[in-house]
DNA sequence: ATTTGTGCAAATCGTTTGCATCTGA
DNA sequence: TCAGATGCAAACGATTTGCACAAAT
């Protein structure tokens, strides 16, 4: 979708979900947004910042994950237990996790019916259906 | 559907799931299977169990719990980034997960259609499709 | 000027591990 | 007997937090 994000594109995200367009929001968003959909856990996005140079800590990519989170610029999958992955995809949409390289892939929303979902539990309401289909290799022949 | 289960069902239950039966696994798998369906983290079962006056130290709760999955007499499930919980109904159902209280509640497995699956990728086999229903109280009125 | 964000290091929390000691077959 | 289990405390890894400093409005 986008090829490149140009400096006012993300300030212009980031101001629409009230979140203040520091240097390293901006530089994070980039690495984010730049370049199509993105499963990414903390870790691997403080690792991808270093080597692009970006100067940014752990703790502010914790914290600005979560702030993206929370103004629903990122969804956070849970699939494992050690690790907390989130999405750049916010739309409705569900995923294949393979178990052997811990890696996320996004199944589109109209690929996966759900149906006949039973009624909740009485005063609680539906917040969100999360689908995980779990794969590995076959290792046949 | 069970009542109570004999000192014998424990052991017989334990060795066919070719484990030893020893006093802290007996007495756990009593505290697990004892009275209906159940979903524990280590944490619950462990004071559930210091409170029965079982003794058995964290460490070992944690162990068997994992024994007991890897034995197929447990299922993990992963709905919380931060904690694990296993459901002693081992049979295919999906759950409902109370993010209020972070309680799990199952759903029969016939009670969710999940169809049209896409096909996995190239080379991948899959293991196995969880469902999670994340519900809240609704707060109307 | 004031508010909000950031970096660092220390703290936290669930979970795992090393190792000496016990226990079941 | 003796392989397998257990307990304890220390180790761990992911995540959060407290606080002094820096940047944005």
């Amino acid at each position: 979708m986008s090829a490149h994000l140009t400096l006012h594109d993300l300030d212009q995200r980031l101001r629409g979900a009230g979140l203040r367009p520091t240097r390293q929001r901006r530089d994070l968003a980039g690495l984010l947004y730049g370049d199509g959909d993105r499963h990414v856990t903390a870790e691997v996005l403080h690792r991808e910042a270093v080597e692009a140079g970006v100067k940014v800590s752990l703790a502010t990519v914790y914290n600005t994950l979560h702030q993206f989170t929370e103004a629903g610029l990122l969804r956070q999958v849970v699939v494992d237990a050690q690790r907390s992955y989130f999405d750049t995809n916010t739309g409705h949409h569900h995923h294949f996790y393979n178990t052997a390289d811990q890696e996320l892939i996004d199944i589109p929303g109209d690929h996966v019916a759900v149906g006949s979902l039973p009624t909740p539990p009485d005063g609680m309401a539906i917040e969100q259906v999360d689908v995980v289909v779990r794969i590995s290799p076959n290792d046949d022949r």
